[in-house]
DNA sequence: CCGATATCTTGACTTTCATCAAGGGGTTTG
DNA sequence: CAAACCCCTTGATGAAAGTCAAGATATCGG
């Protein structure tokens, strides 16, 4: 049963953790859980934002068409994360266009539910916030701390974060589209296919769009390794 | 009369910017001001933090001492930018010490202020909490696209930040200990100093602790030729 | 099933940055 | 005043990643 993995990676998505548990039960009940599958749209670009967004399986992409015509990749978001939130609070309209890159599941919590808990309860404002901060602190230190790995440790890193397996073997599903991930990681599509053929010496195997971690424990050494 | 200066400045922190106008006279009103000399301790780890700090002049350094008894550089501040929000908002105890680095001026916010403004007006937190998911993401594609840059380019770019003219020639006041700088713009102090080198074709000429400019917008055009 | 196109991988070369080592300029200390 | 020290700069070298180009593999349409 998928639905009970979906509840337990939502709680633990960053908006959400910040909360006490009953609030988090609330939005729970009032978010809307989605498929979609490859190419699908979840937003254009201009409309009107009502709801945040959190990944539950796959990978979405968020870009925004260029005035050439082409379409320039602005982030791309995995299970765990969430997106839209500055827009969703002011319903402003969304300054990019969402797609996803794999089959997808997502949940969409309204912004309203948030907004009611926040206007009807200030602290739960306070609690996010300070979170929000924290959050912001940590992601700056750890995209500084990426800067001091190889591609190979940074690769490894990022798969570790998909994988849902503490131990053990374990498979994580990748976009389709490698440039994605590429990008996402801040390289390029033939450092990361270098990097990949690297990680073969930690265990891990690239099957098409599956990475295949012979052991977890052995790559987080891998990447840990000597900095 | 740097006060009004200084006013100027806090009023365009991140944190300050997401309120109206009249939010941010009372904050004004309830800020402490303050100097620092070099090496002044602005507070230590452990202590229970009751302000949120702004830069308003000069640079602050948090720093952690390890087990082994050195001081390990956790981020550099300067100008226009504020810290210490997530422990402020939880009185919660600093997780890092904090110095001034060179001559300093900051205003310290106490956190009650801001406290109570949001729990009066649940809207101010929810502006605050938009503007930070905003800040938050601005954060994290600016140092994505800086990766896509040499590193003379991002000093360049980083004393652009400091700068504080539009046009014609500029001189920004630079820590002395250039270690800071380097890990800052996340490289080591040779390399700084080899950026420093490559400048002086974009017009930038090192003086002990000053950075003169002589066109601000010739540096501008280094800093985005050819990417 | 086969060819056309797009995507991924591999190879050779170049640029950039980290590292190690040595030299220079200023300040501090005996 | 000179020796010691600190920090910054400069030089030489090597590792990592970007670029350009070619080859391999996969996907799609006929």
């Amino acid at each position: 049963m998928p639905h009970e993995i979906h509840k337990a990676i939502a709680r633990n998505a960053m908006l959400m953790k910040a909360l006490p548990e009953q609030h988090r039960d609330t939005l729970l009940s009032r978010a809307i859980w989605k498929h979609y599958d490859r190419g699908e749209t979840l937003f254009l670009q201009d409309e009107e934002a009502t709801a945040i967004h959190i990944v539950l399986d796959g990978w979405i992409k968020l870009y925004r068409v260029t005035p050439s015509g082409n379409e320039a990749v602005v982030s791309v978001f995995a299970r765990g994360e969430s997106f839209g939130e500055a827009v969703a609070l002011r319903n402003a309209p969304y300054p990019v266009s969402a797609e996803a890159a794999t089959p997808c599941d997502v949940m969409h919590i309204p912004s309203n539910a948030l907004v009611d808990l926040i206007r009807h309860d200030s602290e739960v404002g306070l609690t996010i916030l300070s979170s929000t901060f924290n959050h912001l602190h940590s992601l700056v230190s750890q995209l500084e701390q990426l800067k001091a790995q190889t591609g190979a440790q940074r690769v490894g890193f990022f798969l570790l974060a998909l994988a849902d397996c503490e131990t053990g073997q374990c498979t994580v599903k990748l976009p389709y589209d490698k440039v994605l991930i590429a990008g996402r990681l801040g390289m390029k599509p033939e450092s990361l296919s270098r990097s990949f053929a690297r990680l073969k010496d930690a265990g891990v195997k690239i099957e098409k769009d599956m990475a295949r971690i012979s052991d977890i424990q052995a790559l987080r050494d891998y990447v840990e390794e000597e900095q």
